[in-house]
DNA sequence: TTGGTTGTTATTAT
DNA sequence: AATAATAACAACCA
């Protein structure tokens, strides 16, 4: 699930949970989905440590506490959930962080994709963002301009690219094109002013409501509620969806309105 | 059993 | 050299 709206949902559920409070224990059940740190090095280096302000870069979440920073990705089945103590654990909650309020945070992942590090100093957090482009959430007309400058790729692989802008996923980018009327083979640089201003324009709507709600939905209005149909249809034209292969993914669009 | 999956990274191709 | 397109990754489901 996890696009840039989902993991915005998950930094409030940090914050909600964990801002200001201590971590009284961590258990790693799963030391696989931590990366270049030990179990026992993250508790000793969290265990005891107050959490502050959680952030989000695209689809990074970092924690920064007193102690170390936390920094979570959640590939493509990972979510976070606040849980009181008492609730049965489940098979995939892989690190599982104990507060001082009695409730827990929980890093749940069914597949192991990406997972939990750590950063000593704010330039360690650089380092892991170094690759990630602007945030799309927050990117101006101008910046979303300049991103695309001198993209000969098509503009479906380019807004799925962390390192041009950072957030946007398959679902998201198949939403937004179909809604700026682009088709998703399109060259990037090859779009027209009022084309690249129609698809910063889809971006802004679609993120924000996505946002507001706290996942992707699905929805009959948008094309997310029916890309998964047997035979879908457009729902703003009522012409045949077409279902193909693209820079890598499944792309659902519509032939009639997208050009 | 095969094919597919809303993410990223390394490798290969252009 | 810089970009773009693929394969691989892990674990599960249909």
């Amino acid at each position: 699930m996890p696009e840039l709206p989902d993991v915005e949902c998950f930094r409030r559920i940090m914050a909600d949970c964990a801002r200001d409070r201590i971590v009284e224990r961590v258990d790693v059940a799963d030391a696989g989905v931590l990366h270049g740190v030990s179990k026992q090095r993250l508790k000793r280096e969290l265990e005891g440590s107050r959490f502050g302000e959680p952030w989000r870069h695209g689809k990074w979440l970092i924690a920064p506490s007193d102690g170390t920073t936390v920094i979570l990705h959640f590939g493509m089945t990972g979510s976070l959930l606040c849980c009181s103590r008492d609730d049965p654990p489940e098979a995939h909650d892989r690190v599982i962080l104990t507060l001082g309020n009695g409730r827990q945070l929980r890093y749940r992942d069914q597949r192991k994709l990406q997972g939990l590090r750590v950063a000593g100093s704010d330039a360690a957090v650089e380092k892991i963002l170094a690759s990630q482009g602007p945030d799309a959430l927050t990117i101006s007309r101008s910046e979303f301009n300049t991103a695309l400058e001198g993209r000969r790729g098509r503009i479906k692989g380019v807004l799925m690219d962390q390192s041009v802008m950072a957030g946007l996923g398959n679902l998201l980018v198949d939403e937004i094109l179909w809604r700026a009327r682009v088709a998703p083979a399109r060259r990037a640089d090859g779009l027209a002013e009022h084309e690249r201003r129609d698809v910063h324009t889809a971006m802004g709507r679609v993120l924000r409501s996505a946002v507001r709600v706290g996942c992707v939905p699905a929805r009959r209005s948008w094309l997310t509620g029916h890309r998964d149909a047997p035979h879908p249809a457009c729902p703003r034209c009522g012409q045949p969806l077409r279902r193909d292969r693209m820079s890598g993914r499944t792309t659902v669009w519509c032939p009639h309105c997208q050009h």
